[in-house]
DNA sequence: AGTCATAGTTTACAAATGTAGTCACAAAGA
DNA sequence: TCTTTGTGACTACATTTGTAAACTATGACT
């Protein structure tokens, strides 16, 4: 089942912190949210009930952790937005960002560093993998 | 107000190809769906609600066209992406998918020369501004 | 003229989503 | 002991989305 948007900005509280209570889950996603408490716990339950998060009972209350890692969730909509968009490349992804000059001078550079260090990789037939 | 999931299946085609008849956007889109109909029908209904498409009368028939375009929606939503998942930036998502060895040889060269543009851009003080 | 195919409009209905309210319980404090 | 407060479970309700069905109007064809 998938994540919604709301959901998404609680399970990624978790994904910067983890195991947190309910009531630090609220406080964290208050600082940026102006959700009342009763939204976001029933977005911990969905997730839950989702199979997302987990929980583990210490006392009398849980302590939730992710399931589901940030990663995964990255990758997936990755793919569907270069599906949608991009027809499923990079290239014409970063072409749009340039083309709107949306990508700063550092930021070029480190797209350059990550470049080089693939083509290295492939030069080096990538024992790593 | 937003484009839902299959909505965007539709006006893809009339990104495509435009204007279109409700005919023909029925017909291309089931050349890679099942769905019914009526269902493209409610589709398009709605993309003309949300003001996302027109039609003009020409005859007895409408002609749709997209109003809103390809790159704006994908403006949108590649920023949506990178602020969920890659602190807004496109290099962690280029990392991203160079950790998971997504990107082939060709498109590290494609990149490589988009890069090399966008240098050079700022290098002559890019006057197309 | 009658029938069929197409286009267009209106209505339907379940599931997902956003956004809570209500109720019960138990620990903590007055 | 009584009350407040945090936690958890259950319920609620409007809107959006997916997925059509039903009905209407109008050319096209027989």
């Amino acid at each position: 089942m998938n994540i919604s948007e709301s959901e998404l900005t609680v399970i990624t509280t978790l994904w910067q912190q983890s195991p947190m209570t309910i009531g630090q889950i609220i406080e964290r996603v208050q600082q940026h949210t102006d959700w009342h408490d009763n939204t976001i716990k029933t977005l911990v339950s969905r997730l839950l009930k989702k199979n997302h998060i987990s929980r583990v009972k210490d006392g009398r209350q849980f302590f939730y952790s992710p399931i589901t890692q940030q990663n995964e969730v990255a990758e997936v909509e990755s793919k569907q937005l270069l599906n949608r968009f991009f027809k499923g490349k990079v290239s014409p992804l970063l072409a749009h960002f340039a083309e709107n000059k949306k990508i700063s001078q550092q930021e070029l550079n480190e797209i350059e560093s990550i470049i080089q260090e693939l083509k290295n990789n492939i030069a080096n037939g990538d024992k790593n993998d």
